[in-house]
RNA sequence: CGCGGGGUGGAGCAGCCUGGUAGCUCGUCGGGCUCAUAACCCGAAGGUCGUUGGUUCAAAUCCAACCCCCGCAACCA
């Protein structure tokens, strides 16, 4: 019997499979493969899961759209995420797909535990649906409008299955009470209190209007919707109602974005009382990467891919990017140019630096292996190597050791960096290429370089977590065999390097970049429309995933499909503002025919005094649609500007007679 | 009273929970060094920590009020 090790198991999110991996994904994901690293470096046996949710209405649409049976989307989608993750060097140690049998049973399991202990109950739920895109609209009253569609919505009642979420509002709030570490950071730990303190109501668990889904066992054409199926992904991936065999449930952690921490605080841990299973120890909700401080959307067109960033910088780079440059919980922003930056003055210049001068003195002075240093306090503890002893000290390790316990990597890794700083200071200091020139100074030589090494070789382990793939290079290049990846952080001391193990040849972990040809690079292939940027082996498997999905923008129509678009200049009679928004602007408009009213969303940048008289392009077969109330009937042509899509109205540089129409 | 985030040297951000030297990256200016990836080291300039009041021996940090910016949603046909 192999020792007994504690277990960690940890989550990330399971990503929706209606779309492709952007960079807010790749960030859960990595700090999740950080953590997971770390504790794998702390002697425990460490199992994360990730995988793809791909049941659900949306996914129902895109498959038609791309005239694929669903099976068919999902299985290329959550192969294209799986290769994604791969080509990273991420290896989640389970990879569940809601489409697996097993979570199907899990799911149904679960089910079936509620409902023995009297959780679950038959009722009605109604809501405004829209018959066209088969969907429900949430928050939508009766006549309201389908926000994707415009088409009216009908009230729909069906009959489906309640989970009673209301008997847990106490039991919740006792459980966030004893656990006050339960939900993290604090301040989503205060939203959901007070999103429970206002008390909780009963959750409708089936959908007989959706077909994609799990069926609830005896009650087709009942299947599960939404979070019942998605959530139990965490725990059918280790063993679902077999749990107690594989030993890894409850999950020590699971990582989510901020958006989602109501789903998982409140819901998950409902449906597991309600089961009378064992709840998670943890939910950590960390922030959104914003671009620019602006959400990414794919409207706004500003998603970030992670496809190029790795294949430009490596993957290293973007980890201790996303890692240091945000504070693990807070928003963060994304910007190319900090990105390079990072990359260049603490990757290039800092630890890349410091381990190419290191082990290319060790190679010129003593042919590649590393040095002896002098017993006891010799000639070289005066000054700064007294601060080099210091910031290795086992106090000093023990204090980053802590920061990666709380998850506060920008911190660790600030004082890591802080250490490579130190050593840079030392060698400057210490001159061993001048101490190289007299052989009265060896021993002191030696001393020097030994400690640059050892410095070096704690370094590395420290910031392995973060940067697996070039410490591992550099641990290969100061001779040390054993994988790093099960090296003890724990056990880490000064002086462990073994003298005389030979160096390998020093070699550029980070080459120094252009920033601006960098950013270029990383444009163009951002850029590259529906083709993932191959990185490595195990790329292009399944291009055809992507292209169905993600660019269908791109596709050209025919001319019998632009003639259906009737456009025709008007004048604008009347403006005024919509009470109660910011927005919009009624405008009365005289296309001709007839004057009709039609409602802009431009008042942030127009007067409406400035309007009137001026002609514009209007669409003006478009189906009528109420917009805060106020009926608009057509659509004024302008162009989208900028970041923001500010609004600028055409205009016509010569005489047109009202009503013309545009072709 | 819709929900949320933020205001700290020129830029971008830590620090705030657990009051006591204002830290990091970049940028600017001057110097040093040459082992190293135009790198590294030293020094300098530059901050009313949004405002006001309170608690305290002591406030960027705790409390109260206010001002301003930014997301999301409502509302871009």
């Amino acid at each position: 019997m192999p020792p007994s090790r504690p277990k960690y198991y940890l989550t990330t999110p399971i990503y929706y499979t209606n779309g492709l991996p952007h960079i807010g994904h790749t960030y859960s994901t990595i700090v999740c493969d950080t953590i997971r690293r770390y504790k794998r470096m702390m002697g425990y046996d460490v199992v994360m899961t990730t995988g793809t949710d791909e049941h659900g209405v949306n996914v129902e649409r895109s498959a038609r759209k791309a005239g694929v049976a669903e099976s068919e989307f999902v299985a290329k989608m959550a192969a294209e995420w799986r290769a994604t993750w791969d080509e990273f060097g991420i290896q989640g140690d389970e990879f569940i797909r809601t489409t697996d049998l097993q979570h199907a049973h899990t799911v149904q399991w679960l089910f079936r535990l509620c409902r023995e202990n009297g959780f679950v109950y038959a009722g009605h739920y109604t809501g405004q649906y829209c018959v066209f895109d088969n969907a429900y609209v949430v928050d939508a009253a009766p006549g309201d409008p389908c926000p994707d569609c415009g088409r009216p919505t009908e009230t729909v009642t069906e009959q489906n299955y309640f989970f009673k979420l209301s008997a847990f509002q106490k039991p919740l709030l006792d459980l966030y009470a004893k656990h006050p570490e339960f939900i993290q950071p604090e301040a989503r730990r205060n939203e959901v209190l007070s999103f429970v303190d206002g008390g909780l109501k009963d959750l409708s668990i089936t959908r007989t209007t959706i077909r994609w889904g799990i069926p609830v066992p005896g009650e087709e054409p009942h299947v599960f919707y939404v979070w019942f199926d998605a959530l139990t992904a965490y725990l059918s991936a280790v063993g679902g109602p077999d749990y107690e065999r594989r030993g890894m449930w409850p999950a020590d952690l699971h990582l989510v974005g901020k958006e989602i921490i109501r789903f998982h605080a409140v819901y998950w841990p409902a449906f597991l009382m309600a089961a009378g299973l064992p709840l998670p120890k943890q939910i950590w909700a960390h922030g959104w990467l914003l671009m620019d401080s602006a959400k990414m959307s794919k409207s706004r067109g500003n998603v970030v891919r992670p496809r190029p960033i790795v294949s430009v910088l490596g993957i290293d780079a973007l980890r201790y990017y996303l890692l240091r440059e945000t504070v693990f919980g807070q928003d963060g922003n994304f910007s190319y140019d900090a990105l390079v930056q990072r990359y260049n003055s603490d990757l290039a210049n800092g630890l890349g630096n410091l381990a190419s001068r290191t082990l290319t003195m060790i190679e010129r002075y003593f042919g590649g292996a590393i040095p002896t240093p002098e017993s006891g306090s010799g000639s070289t503890d005066a000054g700064t190597r007294a601060e080099v002893l210091t910031g290795f000290s086992n106090a000093s390790l023990s204090a980053i050791r802590s920061l990666y316990n709380n998850f506060s990597f920008s911190l660790a890794l600030e004082r890591i960096w802080n250490l490579i700083s130190v050593v840079d200071k030392y060698i400057t200091e210490q001159k061993p290429w001048s101490l190289a020139e007299d052989p009265a100074n060896r021993p002191r030589l030696a001393t020097v370089l030994y400690d640059a090494a050892e410095a070096l070789r704690n370094i590395v382990v420290l910031s392995h977590p973060v940067l697996p793939m070039t410490t591992a290079k550099v641990w290969q290049q100061l001779g040390q065999r054993d994988s790093l990846d099960r090296y003890r952080i724990d056990e880490l001391t000064w002086g462990q390097l073994k003298p005389d193990s030979r160096t390998g040849k020093p070699e550029a972990v980070f080459p120094r970049v252009e920033k601006t040809e960098a950013i270029e690079r990383m444009e163009a292939m951002e850029n590259e429309p529906g083709k993932p940027s191959a990185v490595s082996t195990g790329a292009g498997a399944t291009p055809a995933a992507a292209s169905s999905a993600a660019a269908p923008a791109e596709s050209k129509i025919g001319i019998d499909d632009f003639t259906k678009i009737e456009m025709r200049v008007g004048q604008v009679k009347t403006a005024e503002r919509v009470a109660g928004a910011d927005k919009l602007l009624k405008l009365t408009v005289d296309i001709g025919t007839e004057v009709r009213q039609i409602v802009a969303g431009i008042a942030q940048h127009y007067e409406p005094e400035a309007l009137i008289g001026r002609k514009v392009a209007v669409v003006v077969n478009l189906q009528p649609r109420k917009l805060r109330g106020v009926e608009s009937n057509g659509m004024i042509i302008a162009a989208s500007v900028g970041p923001e899509g500010r609004p600028v109205l055409t205009g016509f540089l010569e005489e047109v007679e009202v009503g013309a129409r545009l072709k």
